[in-house]
DNA sequence: GTAACTGCAAAATATTTGCATCCTT
DNA sequence: AAGGATGCAAATATTTTGCAGTTAC
């Protein structure tokens, strides 16, 4: 199934980078002035999602967010670290940090989702 | 506000207890034999959430687990630790290791929510 | 007896899907 | 031209809330 690149997939795509933070569904919403439709931009993150364009990152909010998370394109495997939400500006942020889990035997991973959720800088 | 030991809350803590694993609110539900109203086992697991007798977690495919954690209840403080999702059997199981992140100066941390999906060892 | 709790219905929130139309390739 | 993508509406799923009646203490 190929892909076209659209102009509502543009203007995420573009959000998105602009951010250098995970948004979600309803930051992109507002970002887009309400003007897109709601279903579309699910189905565009989830296509994205996919295709590992993008990352998607459930907070203990039970939200999903979603991140370009370029320092994962530069190490392609082992994207293995946690977010940062914070709970007063909602900022959702990379931690470089890497982190190695060694599971029990038997075991065999197929996704990592981490999240610590607290007070950030700015806002601390 | 003081807390009345009902029977539905009686008969969801037991659920809990003899899982030994997380649970899903639908499975708790199912276990209920579906004779429970939805609403007040959602009221009952947020209210043992609010009290700190349960455990909240929140997969990677957006729904909410709960758990009794009997480790966390031993170590009372710093019960950092993964939960691990069984993509086949829908398992969610606590793993043992504790885990030590480093915030960047000035974030104040106040939740941890770690999950790793993937394939148990019966199920791989 | 009283305040907390349940059960039901309805509301609020979040996400997906069917379908006709549109637009990229 | 072909078929992937959009936009709208409706469906589905998940969780919360208002309220009247019930029950634990």
């Amino acid at each position: 199934m190929k892909r076209r690149n659209t102009q509502p997939k543009k203007e995420i795509l573009s959000a998105l980078k602009s951010a250098h933070s995970a948004l979600s569904h309803e930051m992109i919403q507002s970002e887009m002035k309400d003007q897109m439709d709601r279903a579309t931009i699910y189905r565009v993150l989830n296509r994205f999602c996919e295709d590992g364009l993008v990352h998607r990152i459930v907070g203990d909010d039970g939200k999903q967010y979603f991140a370009l998370c370029l320092q994962c394109e530069e190490k392609k495997h082992h994207h293995n670290h946690f977010h940062f939400r914070c709970l007063d500006c909602g900022t959702v942020e990379c931690l470089d940090k890497e982190i190695q889990i060694s599971l029990p035997a038997g075991y065999v991973p197929e996704h990592f989702n981490g999240l610590i959720t607290g007070h950030c800088r700015r806002c601390s």
